[in-house]
DNA sequence: TTTAATTGACCGGCGGGTCGGTCAAAAATA
DNA sequence: TATTTTTGACCGACCCGCCGGTCAATTAAA
């Protein structure tokens, strides 16, 4: 019926996609592969030609997701020099993209969570520490730079970029649990003053 | 083997406490009715003479996890007086916390976390939003008072009620993803500091 | 002995993954 | 160009292991 698809690369991109929609939707164990294929307009054999698993499929899904995330947020920074709106830039640029395509995608991130930290789960958690660890550093560095040009107080760059990133996770969940309701704007905003504020010299 | 047990909400408890050390090691989809069972040294059937389902048994053991949560907070919270030294005992208190007893069942929160938010458990995630909206309701309560008495500046509380409750969960999953190289110890104190500066007047 | 509690073998459905068949399109041939 | 052959992407019926929940049998308590 549907034409043949000569790209095999885009293809595999497309079924990427749907997956994470119905990922992001029902998580790893209630997701069935049915579904993926239904959601991609596909057979479900033909996922199979595609990637080995539903594990597979899954932990890319999740690549795919932290290298556009990255990208986005690389994008925002690009222009701004002074560390002091770096931060506030970091911090709210989280805002903008709940409210960007991201926005289906964002359930797919507690799921992922769950997921990698489940015994055994040895792949997923180490892909996730990785991740974390690199959001860290770029974070750290913008600190740091801060303190060297003495428009932030001395401290201790790595704990506080932990505590950044990880308060971002955290408001990230809060939205997610009732986007109707948290004030995710406000708290944003709260945290980037108090951060920044408590933050300078 | 096992001791017989005559009272009947002692071993509802019994299989409760197994079941939550079993879901925050697999998961609800991952958690076997017979690893509970074995977990809490008795037969699968005996399980259904006590919880209706597996769900049942997932949704109790939340309440049960919540419930002592929020009674050991109460509890550090009970002789401070000044605004500003219970929102500093409120944050670290969950650094004492992941090194108590709780420190087994954190990854349950996570769990629920996940569960909560699949499509279709609305019971679960409405538990999960009453939950937070309490304790946004104690945070900014907190705060007004301090806003009061003028220790802190005037802000919207509840926003950054809610970013505080956020960033506890953010750092707490942070520790919970890498225990033991994340510096929740440090991260909390800093952002302890950090809210507390940015907030005074 | 009667009643209550406990048990685990068993059942049924469910879903991940397979595989032989199909067919559109590309390649070869005329 | 028209026709035949070959290819491999696509598919979904089927297989089979797994696990939530049941219940007849067993054991313990009254």
């Amino acid at each position: 019926m549907s034409p043949k698809v000569v790209d095999k690369s885009e293809k595999k991109n497309h079924i990427l996609k749907a997956a994470i929609r119905v990922f992001a939707e029902s998580g790893l164990a209630n997701t069935k592969m049915a579904h993926v294929a239904q959601a991609a307009g596909i057979g479900k054999g033909t996922i199979y030609e595609y990637f080995k698993s539903k594990d597979e499929l899954f932990w890319m899904a999740f690549e795919v997701f932290v290298e556009e995330m990255g990208v986005l947020i690389e994008r925002k920074l690009i222009d701004v020099e002074d560390p002091v709106e770096q931060i506030r830039v970091y911090i709210m640029a989280w805002s903008e993209m709940l409210n960007s395509e991201f926005r289906e995608f964002a359930n797919l991130m507690i799921e992922i969570w769950a997921e990698s930290m489940r015994k055994g789960q040895d792949k997923g958690l180490a892909a996730m520490t990785e991740m974390y660890y690199q959001y860290r550093l770029q974070i750290k560095s913008i600190l740091d730079q801060g303190v060297l040009q003495k428009k932030f107080r001395p401290m201790n760059t790595l704990a506080v970029a932990a505590m950044i990133i990880g308060s971002m996770d955290g408001l990230f969940l809060q939205w997610l649990m009732d986007k109707d309701l948290f004030p995710i704007e406000e708290a944003l905003k709260e945290f980037a003053d108090i951060v920044i504020t408590g933050l300078s010299e």
